[in-house]
DNA sequence: TTGTTGACCGAGT
DNA sequence: AACTCGGCCAACA
């Protein structure tokens, strides 16, 4: 008998809950974590703290990367490779399929890496929520 | 059940 | 300048 988890818990990741007829309101962020990675422009990238003030939870970016472990097995897949941390360096590199899979993917979109850091970080840079003429900050 | 860790960020020392 | 600590939420032991 299992005695440990006792929640609802099927997989351990969201993002392939129930759609009993029409997801309201998931409130999990971590869709919305999905949903914004995705919304990154192919050659450009973006931080975990981007975007976790993007969902609305700047001060957990951390779960922002938790999110980011279930990417790969969320459909459509969502460019993680995209996503890096403040210093422009690939911290999840190693939780990709594979430890180069990461620079690999950013290197076909044009970018370029250097020593597990993105180069012309700045420039390839994209913030959530500011590719229309929305100005407001 | 509690406690620790985590693909982070920011401030303080 | 480098290192330490706090904070948020969730999953794991």
């Amino acid at each position: 008998m299992k005695k440990y988890p006792q929640k609802k818990e099927k997989n351990s990741l969201p993002g392939e809950e129930k759609n009993s007829s029409e997801a309201a309101k998931p409130a999990s962020f971590f869709e919305v974590v999905y949903k914004l990675v995705r919304k990154v422009p192919k050659g450009r990238v973006t931080t975990y703290g981007a975007i976790a003030e993007a969902a609305g939870i700047r001060l957990s970016a951390r779960m922002v990367g938790w999110a980011m472990n279930g990417a790969g097995r969320v459909r459509p897949a969502v460019p993680a490779h995209r996503v890096v941390n403040r210093n422009g360096m690939l911290s999840g590199k190693q939780h990709f399929a594979t430890p180069t899979l990461m620079e690999e993917l950013l290197a076909q979109e044009g970018i370029i890496v250097k020593n597990d850091k993105i180069e012309n970080f700045k420039a390839v840079y994209w913030e959530p929520g500011s590719p229309k003429t929305k100005s407001k900050k």
